[in-house]
RNA sequence: GGGCCGGUAGCUCAGGUGGUUAGAGCGCACGCCUGAUAAGCGUGAGGUCGCAAGUUCAACUCUUGCUCGGCCCA
């Protein structure tokens, strides 16, 4: 036997420098700093001039605190589908901006005067609005730097911010041309009040806190009724809030509820519901009997009948101050009101629609109205005809069972029961820690079934109408008319693709039933709504050249500029200051993001967001946000736009879900179950984040967690080692080595159709923005065709083959290809490896996010064909696997197979990596080990071979051939 | 409390219009290889398709109720 000769170092094996071990937190910063350098967005916008646009316009986070697993879900997908319209050649800019104005950072600036013990309300306006300006740029930069980290492209050197004086300006235009087309109006909205600060108050800034209150029963008698016998007798209420009796306009019964109607012991009469009647027996002593009445004692025969609520419609009372005429001396009617419950007081409420939320809209849909009585102090107004100029209401004395109010409805026989004894929680300024109340105060609203004029008068039926080609029937007077602006709004919908489907029905269920738009906001930090309202008239003023010196004002310096100091410069010559009121609400910062269409698309500042010159219609392509946005930014943007424009803003809309914990549950600082994308991605790497967030299916509610993120690691792995192999197996290739897919053998031309494929479904996936299923097919691929079954197939090829064989050459030109395609399919997912791989390949190239989609050849294959060999490749394998356990065979190179006669024509043997392949005469897949020994170089088990170590003729020549020297 | 949405193997996901033993990848277990090596290959075990009724010859797929979870309102 001769000596083993060791023939490893004439092997061709994989060779590269590529690191298997990722060390992507290390590594991503340096990526990115390159990127930066380069200015690769800079770079992307030369690259697509002039091609087709696709526009993904952003909608602005607010910048307030740290990047989330939220903002990180929502960029990586924006960024997902910038890069992967960009790889197919279209010029998709990316201009990502921030939400400034509002409530949240006005919190923050105060919060940080109350730790220095400083005042807001003696701190300037502007003073104060400059430190929120900081506030917001300081965390503008802040997730700027966040959101870079994660391998977001964009132009972040020039982000757009809601702040900015163009954006101010633009957004007043905005304002301003819902006042040229009439499409404001001053209404009325119960509020939080705080009579301490004289000021409106946030929901989040108000605390609830247990107090005594007093509570009263107060009677209304009834004049007039469907049921004649009520007549005389005495609606009661019960109310904690005996200072909003002197605006009581109605009463509210409940539908369903009983009601009983009975004679007391002192002989009035009283009507209250039936499970509330022992509670109001104790508190007034009015029962059927002197005594207090015990369940036991039968009330059937005081009784004088029983209603269901329903029934009392129609029923008018009247206030107990009656007597003092006006509008004391108006009927109260008794209304139907679904809030009403039998849990406490006497079933019957009454309405003050100028201090519940309730009353008011119970009331306003009865068209009655509120008076405006109690005024920022919690004063009545002087005029009032009962306590006028007293309070104020919050005064526990005011309220008290022998304080004014009392004291005068006693006197007028109303008060059936009054005590200070009443305990429950109350909403308290968080500021003052005073009492805040319900008050109706005057806001700006845009009506959303007022007709918009100023559109083209065409109906939804005539736009469809005209679609298809057809004519308008002169004689559909319908046709005629403009539409409101929740029909425009509706109609824009029905024209709007939106990712996935069911956002449409959800947006449009919303905007269906909305309300009017409330626009104004009592706060500091916010676009004004820069309207001059004539003081006799009450009118606002449309005057074009006075409304172009405000933008320009505010263009000029921003919101300061709306200033009483200014007022009679904005109104020029025409109008005198005196006799016009200066609006000094801002505006809704709903308004100021619904704005961003016109600011950033439309104001050139962008010059490449621009649409053409003869472009109609939405000007963005895509807007992609969290679901919460139906509400929202999609919506505001939606009506805004509508009203203005008559369309849209966008073409389309996608909407993802929101991220869960590992249970499934929401995550909340609370709770503990957060996870912070920024940790993430310190300790596994943004590329990890990012092919998390485009494998989950974004359109549902999905999970994060250790497990997930594990699992996530694993398929990075994969994908990582894949195109390590490609790196190692490409070692050296040139183009002089590319052989044309005609002369390539069937495996290589069978993966070029199965690269074929995937491309295609790739295609569509983007198309469809489902990446899920994008990232699934990719690795799928890479994992099932490539690394399990072709690369393991070639193995023998690219090790053992002379470097000149065609088949060599075809695989490695096959490799190539796939190389150039993964390459790229990978670059808008996992964004830094995709670098680290194309400048391995090739040290010093431009950027791999400049190159465009692959061009990958239209090879077809025998589809059938190839299935029944993968098919009989499993079988063979299942049925090695026996003796690999029997230890008869090791490696599946030592294996010969016998399959059935009819198995289809090729090289199996090489197909399945055995020793030899048989035909047999049954159906059956049978194995033995090879009786042929072992070639000393590439393992195959081979006749020729002389002993078990020695070269089969292929090594031979090509180890023959290495040692001749050239 | 109301509107809308969802609950398929340990994980991430597939499962047109109801129809044979519910699929994939990963993970896991076991094994092979030791020339992609903190890699590669193979085999295998995992699911009463949230629960309960109903419609049907037949339901993961349709209906209803419940439950858990989510978004938006109140």
């Amino acid at each position: 036997m001769t000596e083993q000769r060791d023939y490893r170092s004439t092997v061709f094996l994989p060779k590269t420098d590529f690191p298997m071990k990722a060390g992507l937190p290390q590594k991503e910063p340096g990526i990115l700093a390159r990127w930066q350098e380069q200015d690769i967005y800079a770079k992307t916008r030369e690259a697509r001039a002039g091609r087709e646009k696709f526009v993904l316009h952003d909608g602005p986070p607010y910048a307030n605190g740290d990047m989330h697993i939220g903002h990180a879900l929502n960029h990586i997908l924006k960024d997902m589908v910038v890069r992967t319209q960009t790889l197919l050649g279209k010029n998709a800019p990316y201009v990502p901006g921030w939400d400034c104005h509002g409530l949240p950072i006005e919190w923050k600036v105060e919060e940080e005067y109350r730790k220095k013990k400083k005042n807001k309300d003696e701190v300037p306006a502007e003073e104060f609005r400059a430190e929120c300006r900081a506030y917001a740029q300081n965390w503008v930069n802040v997730q700027r730097e966040q959101l870079k980290r994660l391998g977001v492209n964009g132009d972040w050197d020039k982000p757009y911010l809601t702040m900015d004086f163009q954006a101010e300006a633009t957004i007043v235009t905005e304002l301003l041309k819902f006042a040229e087309h009439d499409m404001l109006y001053r209404g009325a909205k119960p509020v939080m009040w705080s009579p301490v600060e004289k000021t409106a108050l946030a929901e989040a800034e108000v605390e609830y806190e247990d107090i005594v209150s007093t509570q009263i029963d107060v009677a209304f008698e009834i004049t007039e009724s469907a049921i004649p016998e009520l007549v005389g007798a005495y609606a009661v209420i019960w109310t904690t809030t005996p200072w909003t009796i002197p605006t009581n306009q109605a009463l509210a019964y409940g539908p369903e509820v009983e009601y009983h109607h009975y004679r007391a012991h002192d002989g009035r009469r009283f009507l209250i519901a039936v499970p509330l009647l022992e509670a109001f027996f104790t508190r007034s002593g009015l029962g059927p009997v002197a005594e207090s009445v015990t369940g036991e004692a039968d009330l059937s025969e005081y009784a004088l009948g029983t209603y269901r609520g329903a029934e009392l419609a129609g029923t008018l009372a009247r206030h107990p101050m009656h007597a003092l005429g006006g509008f004391f001396a108006e009927p109260r009617p008794l209304l139907a009101g679904d809030f009403v419950t039998t849990e406490s007081g006497t079933g019957l409420v009454h309405m003050a629609p100028d201090h519940g939320e309730d009353d008011f809209l119970l009331c306003k849909a009865n068209g009655i109205g509120p008076k405006f009585v109690v005024e920022a102090d919690g004063k009545y107004r002087e005029d009032w005809g009962w306590l006028g100029g007293q309070g104020s209401v919050i005064n526990p004395k005011f309220n008290a069972p022998d304080g004014p109010i009392c004291s005068a409805l006693a006197e007028a026989g109303a008060l059936l029961a009054a005590s200070a004894d009443y305990k429950h929680s109350y909403p308290h300024s968080w500021r003052s820690k005073a009492k805040v109340i319900f008050r109706c105060t005057p806001q700006w609203f845009v009506p959303m079934d007022k007709v918009l004029g100023h559109l083209p008068s065409k109906t939804r039926a005539e736009r469809r109408w005209e679609g298809e080609g057809g004519a308008i029937d002169p004689q559909d007077e319908t046709a005629e008319a403009s539409p409101t602006l929740r029909q425009a709004a509706l109609d824009a919908i029905a024209e709007t693709r939106f990712v996935p489907e069911k956002g449409r029905n959800r947006i449009g269920a919303m905007v269906e039933g909305r309300p009017d738009w409330v626009l104004s906001r009592q706060r500091a930090w916010g676009v004004p709504i820069t309207l001059f309202v004539n003081r006799k008239s009450g009118e606002y003023l449309v005057d074009a050249e006075v409304n172009a010196r405000i933008i320009a004002a505010i263009r000029e310096i921003g919101v300061d500029a709306w200033s009483d100091a200014r007022a009679q410069e904005y109104l020029g010559d025409s109008y005198s200051a005196d006799d016009y009121e200066r609006v000094v609400d801002i505006l809704d910062v709903w308004f100021d993001s619904g704005s961003t269409h016109a600011f950033v698309l439309e104001s050139g500042r962008w010059p490449e967001l621009v649409p053409a010159e003869d472009h109609t219609g939405p000007t963005a392509d895509l807007y992609l946000e969290g679901s919460d946005q139906h509400r929202g930014w999609f919506q505001s943007s939606l009506l805004e736009s509508c009203a203005t424009r008559g369309h849209a803003p966008y073409k389309a809309v996608l909407t993802h879900g929101f991220t869960m914990d590992a249970k499934g549950f929401k995550m909340s600082k609370s709770l503990g179950n957060t996870i912070s994308p920024i940790k993430v991605m310190e300790t596994n790497g943004a590329d990890i984040i990012r092919l998390w967030a485009l494998s989950v299916d974004y359109t549902e509610d999905h999970r994060i967690g250790d497990e997930i993120l594990k699992g996530v690691a694993d398929q990075y792995r994969k994908l990582r080692n894949t195109m390590r192999y490609l790196l190692g197996a490409l070692d050296g290739f040139s183009d002089e080595e590319t052989l044309p897919v005609a002369e390539m053998p069937e495996l290589e031309r069978y993966v070029l159709s199965l690269l074929a494929g995937v491309d295609a479904t790739l295609r569509q996936a983007v198309a469809d923005f489902d990446f899920n299923t994008y990232v699934r097919t990719l690795l799928d691929f890479c994992n099932e065709d490539l690394s399990a079954f072709f690369f393991d197939i070639r193995k023998d090829c690219l090790y053992c083959d002379a470097p000149s064989d065609p088949k060599r050459r075809a695989y490695r030109t096959v490799l190539d290809t796939l190389f150039h395609a993964l390459v790229r399919y990978a670059a808008p997912v996992t964004v830094f490896t995709a670098e680290e791989v194309w400048q391995s390949r090739f040290p010093g190239s431009e950027s791999v996010h400049l190159l465009e989609w692959p061009e990958v050849p239209a090879v077809e294959a025998d589809a059938a064909r190839w299935a029944e060999l993968r098919a009989l490749r499993v079988k063979v394998t299942e049925a090695i696997e026996p003796l690999r356990r029997e230890k008869i065979v090791g490696s599946s190179l030592a294996a010969t197979v016998t399959v059935p006669a009819n198995a289809p024509e090729g090289d199996l043997a090489e197909l399945f990596i055995t020793a030899k392949v048989e035909r047999g005469q049954g159906d059956e897949v049978t194995v033995s080990p090879s009786s042929d020994h072992k070639c000393g170089r590439c393992w195959r088990h081979l006749p020729e071979v002389s002993e078990d170590g020695a070269l089969c003729e292929r090594c031979d020549d090509v180890v023959g051939a290495l040692e001749t020297p050239a």
